[in-house]
RNA sequence: GGGCCUGUAGCUCAGUCAGGUAGAGCGUCGGACUUUUAAUCCGAUGGUCGCGGGUUCGAACCCCGUCAGGCCCGCCA
């Protein structure tokens, strides 16, 4: 069974409605590991909906987590907001990265929008729609008062579980709520007492106040603050990264915690990281990122889908956004094609087989951005399409070759949209060296030493009528296998000696498109020291 | 130091929970397609299941040990 459906059916057995929740903090720009965690809850979701649960799907933005630091992204003046609550500060300003105080007064534009506003867009269009809770908005709006309240008068308990669990001290003046200093930041701020509603404080100014837990007035820390979503909340299940799963980690804490607040903890599903295939993990600050937004570039939204739907939550997967991506683009489209039914009705079949049938049916269905929606192979294959775009100028060229060549009846916007997916990323850093199509400058002496004397005499031959040739792709198709049928070789033979004289290679994209969009000139000159040499 | 995860074909991974003849895709190789050849179709190739013990009629799977990689025990998807 797939993954996704494991995890509905082992929900299905708790009860039969169920919040399922995924969170983040908008601290920066958002990357694909991002998207592991939604889109890991987000297929749940749909599985335990498929099992016919009743499924509250959300999505907890931390705008209440303060700025740890200034990152390399962000401006010097930025220096003021560190502690600072991210919905509560003004976000980077295009240019110079310092806070654009007029959209923060204006719009009451905020940082954690900035990060957050182009990560919905994208998951908008990979299918995943979650409810949102804003965290700041929801301490505000008193939603975490009764487990604040719970929390601080139970601040021995939790102390407790917090320092047996993780086998971590606690300093002697902690206390289950950070407040709000004079200036706004939740740092080097000293509690000095409790009354509900109020935790005393004295700030790092020497400034002293209080903080009403009951109306945001700073938040819970975060091995506390988690739990306390869940149980105002709801939640009954949550994906997280490895990082919260390993043992004293906060999910571990967690569970106690939301036990003594008076809610069963939710159901745990681990995922592990995404790395960028050659260059480690994933990480803002360094820079070694891709974003959502710019793998969506790249590829339809339903083979991003389908790289998260085919791993399980534990494996971690290494992102190749070069000949990985064709592979996997290329795996998508044959899913399309198949008729899991059939396949599964066979007599004799394995269990071990069966197993894989099911999880890739499964797989191409949490792969779709709509639910429910039937998969359509486009019947052009990405490698099929990423020759064409390199060797047509216009995309019009490219639909008449493909309804020449039967393989479609007219250009769908599904294969418009890819095109052009297709066509940035050729443009784009991503694109693999081997998929590239590279005419030569100057003869590769080493292929046309492998060519035998057959293939030597058409190169020749070949050469010639090139020269008396009109230079179009017809002429130029039709000139090739000519040539070696001229002196009755096998047309195999003139391709052989052209792939070898043209692209220093075995065998090639079709020919003749490519050459006829070169100049004719560039070519008989390289084919004229070709036959020199051989 | 304590703990979690991972290790299966050249590559990506199923299969481990409920032990029963080692699987898939990609790649590679071969064939077919005689004006196309990175395409498509057909076929083949490929693994001491990290290593060593144990339990069992039988172990990739269960148990013990061990090696390697990643991660957690401040913050992090």
């Amino acid at each position: 069974m797939h993954w996704a459906d494991v995890a509905a059916k082992s929900l299905s057995h708790r009860g039969d409605t169920h919040v399922i929740s995924t969170g983040i903090t908008p601290s920066g720009e958002f990357h694909i590991g991002h998207l592991r965690e939604i889109l890991t809850g987000d297929m749940l979701a749909r599985a335990a909906k498929d099992a016919g649960l009743d499924v509250d799907f959300i999505f907890i933005v931390d705008s209440a987590d303060p700025l740890r630091k200034v990152y390399s992204f962000l401006g010097p003046e930025f220096e003021q907001f560190i502690g600072h609550q991210l919905g509560a500060i003004p976000a980077p300003k295009e240019g110079d990265n310092n806070p654009d105080w007029q959209r923060f007064n204006e719009e009451g534009w905020t940082y954690a929008d900035h990060f957050l506003t182009p990560f919905m867009d994208a998951l908008a269009e990979i299918g995943v729609r979650p409810r949102i809770v804003d965290n700041l908005r929801s301490y505000q709006d008193g939603k975490f008062a009764q487990q604040a309240k719970l929390a601080c008068d139970s601040a021995d308990d939790i102390r407790e579980i917090i320092e047996r669990v993780s086998s971590r001290e606690l300093a002697s003046d902690w206390f289950p709520w950070s407040p709000l200093d004079s200036k706004g930041s939740l740092d080097g701020v000293k509690v000095t007492g409790y009354e509900y509603p109020l935790v005393y404080w004295i700030d790092s100014h020497g400034v002293e106040g209080s903080s009403d837990i009951t109306k945001g007035q700073g938040k819970l820390p975060w091995r506390i603050d988690w739990p306390a979503k869940w149980s105002w909340i709801g939640v009954t299940c949550e994906a997280f990264g490895k990082d919260h799963g390993a043992a004293g980690g906060s999910y571990a804490t967690g569970r106690e915690i939301s036990t003594l607040l008076g809610h069963e903890p939710p159901q745990p599903l681990t995922y592990e990281w995404i790395s960028l295939r050659g260059k480690g993990a994933m990480s803002s600050s360094s820079g070694n990122t891709i974003g959502p937004i710019e793998a969506l570039r790249l590829v339809p939204p339903q083979i991003l889908r389908l790289l998260i739907a085919n791993s399980k939550p534990n494996k971690a997967i290494d992102f190749d956004t070069g000949m990985g991506l064709v592979t996997l683009a290329d795996e998508f489209e044959r899913l399309c094609t198949r008729d899991f039914d059939s396949e599964m009705s066979e007599e004799d079949i394995s269990r071990r087989k069966l197993v894989q049938i099911e999880d890739a049916k499964a797989a191409l269905r949490l792969s779709m951005v709509e639910p429910g929606e039937i998969a359509k192979a486009t019947s052009v294959s990405f490698r099929h399409l990423a020759l064409l775009a390199q060797t047509k100028s216009s995309d019009d060229a490219i639909w008449q070759s493909l309804v020449s060549s039967g393989a479609i009846n007219e250009p769908t916007k599904q294969l418009q949209d890819r095109l052009e997916r297709m066509r940035y990323w050729i443009s784009s850093e991503h694109f693999p060296e081997e998929m590239r199509i590279n005419i030569l400058s100057t003869p590769n002496e080493q292929a046309l030493s492998s060519l035998d004397d057959e293939q030597k005499a058409v190169l020749k031959g070949l050469t010639a009528a090139l020269h008396n040739c009109q230079w179009d792709s017809e002429s130029i198709g039709s000139a090739i296998p000519q040539a070696a049928k001229d002196l009755e070789f096998s047309p195999r033979s003139a391709y052989r000696a052209a792939y070898a004289a043209l692209m220093g290679l075995e065998k090639g994209p079709r020919l003749a498109p490519i050459l006829a969009e070169m100049d004719k000139v560039q070519i008989m000159n390289l084919l004229d020291s070709c036959c020199q040499l051989v």
